[in-house]
Parts: structure tokens; C-alpha cells; sequence
DNA sequence: GTGTGTGCAAAAGGTTTGCAAGAAA
DNA sequence: TTTCTTGCAAACCTTTTGCACACAC
């Protein structure tokens, strides 16, 4: 698990001051085992939680864009009412549960590699991004 | 292209009431060669653009979240700020233009069918969804 | 000290809701 | 006449913004 010093570096070295509200949050998001998937309500939620002192809304906003920007989070687009965010940022698919709104990671061999064989002239990819939506068997579907 | 009695047989059919507004909708969406990503102001604008009249927004939002539940429209989840719509409403899968915000449709032979060798037990695939972010060449990748 | 970050409250943007009036059955 | 639909405005929820104060450097 990942210490103290070592968020401090990390956000030093991103250019982001460590501060404290930083650091607590950084505490919340990666000193786990698993990877960690949220909403920003989620978030502040677990940190009020966590701690006793809370941190505003609007910091929680600013810190999760700001670690999103840095590349220690990514957002995931499920539904268009929330936004989702991942801990794991490395390339990976998702299992979407739409019975408890929860997402679970597919690891890279779970997933056959996606042959895309269009291409829009004058555009790279950016990301390719795989939603396996799933609910308990004996339902109507989607 | 449907005439305005096979709207309203639509409609009766599923068990919705073919109002005026309803046939209005009926016809900015479906009455078209191509499918139509939309949002829900996408739509208000080309409803007021097309008609003089205009429809309350209310209306607007009633209409497309009945179609989606009857099947006639898909919901997919781009960015968290906004709902797109789509009236293809078989299995495909999209590019996403990040340049210009705009949702182009795969053909099925586009991308070779997705495997996934993982499953959640007890509960079964309603979905999958493949969504490929592209951008201009020249752009940091997102 | 200078510049960045925080916190609050207010504002914004998209979506939903309650309810009275109107239209379809 | 009964039920569903519409339209408006208000409510709602998530996210963003402005600004004064506090903190990191």
C-alpha cells in the first residue's frame, strides 16, 4: 500500500500541490487493494466517512478532474445521468450490473482483442471502450 | 418513407395515444433515409426548425423516453453531460467524433464479432456495446 | 509575499415532476 | 365521461463558477 511520501510525490511531481484535502483523497482512492469504481457522490461520501473532517464538493470536483487530467483516474460512460470513475487506468472493458448500478472490471484476456476494420479518414483512435451490459437472468431485456 | 397512418398504427399499437405532438415526432425522427443521433435539444431545435409550432419540452422528454421503451429509439452513453439517442435501433456499434461531438454508426462488418470468454454468474448479457473515440491525428491522445 | 487551492453559496444545465387544462377514447 | 397527454413552471440533481480566505512554496 502506498504511503504518505508516496502521494506527496506523486502529485509533486504532476505539478499538484500536496495538500491536505489532496492527500486524504488520494488516501481514499488508492491505498485499496481493489480497483476502486465511484461516483463523485460516492466519493465524497466514503471520505466523510473515512475522516471526520469533510472536504467541499466543489474541491472533490476539482481534485478528481485534476487527477483525471494527470491520468490517475479515468471516466467511464454508463448512463448519461451520472458520471463514473475508475481507478484503473490502464486499457480495460467493462461489466456493467444493472440490477446493483455497479461496474466490474474485465481483465485484457477476458475480452478478445476488438478488430475494427472501418476507419474515419483523418482520425486516430483514441479509445476503444467495451460495455457489457448485464441483469439478472430470468428479466426482460434491455 | 411511412405516412402518417403508419405512425399512427405505431403508436396504437404499443399502446400509446397518436396525439398530434406524438405524429409530429414520429415524423421529424423516423421520416428520414439515414438514422439520426440526436440529443434531446437536437431534437426540440429540428422539431421548431421543421414545424411552426413548437412542443413543450415536457413532451418532448415524455415521447422519446416512451419510443426508447417501446424499442423505438437506443440510449447511448457518451459523455455523462448529455443523452444521445439514436433511431437505429439494431445492434451496432459507433464512432465517436470527439472533434465535433458527433456519433457515426459501425456496420455490422465493420467489427468482427466481440468474444468475451468471461460471464457473470446468474446473470446474462442484455448489451454490448463497443464505443471507439476518434479525433484529428494531429491531437494528444485523449 | 506570491500564487495556488479551498470552501461556500450561488448559478448553470439538463432532466423530472405536479398539476390544471385539453384531447383522445 | 373517463383516461391519457400536454404544457408550464417549479423542483431537482449534478456539475461549474466567483470570490474571499487560507495554505503551500
Amino acid at each position: 500500500m502506498s504511503k504518505n511520501t508516496d502521494f506527496i510525490d506523486k502529485l509533486r511531481s504532476s505539478g499538484l500541490r500536496p495538500t491536505k484535502q489532496r492527500l486524504k483523497i488520494c488516501d481514499v482512492l488508492f491505498n485499496r487493494d481493489k480497483t476502486f469504481h465511484f461516483t463523485i457522490n460516492d466519493l465524497a461520501k466514503s471520505i466523510s466517512e473515512t475522516i471526520n473532517e469533510k472536504i467541499s464538493l466543489a474541491t472533490v470536483y476539482n481534485t478528481v478532474h485534476a487527477f483525471k487530467s494527470k491520468g490517475y483516474l479515468k471516466e467511464i460512460s454508463i448512463n448519461s445521468d451520472k458520471s463514473y470513475f475508475d481507478t484503473n487506468v490502464t486499457n480495460h472493458h467493462h461489466f456493467f450490473d444493472e440490477d446493483t448500478n455497479e461496474l466490474i472490471d474485465c481483465n485484457p484476456d477476458d475480452i478478445d482483442p476488438i478488430n475494427i476494420k472501418k476507419s474515419i479518414s483523418g482520425k486516430k483512435i483514441n479509445s476503444v471502450e467495451v460495455l457489457i451490459k448485464v441483469a439478472t437472468d430470468n428479466q426482460n431485456q434491455k
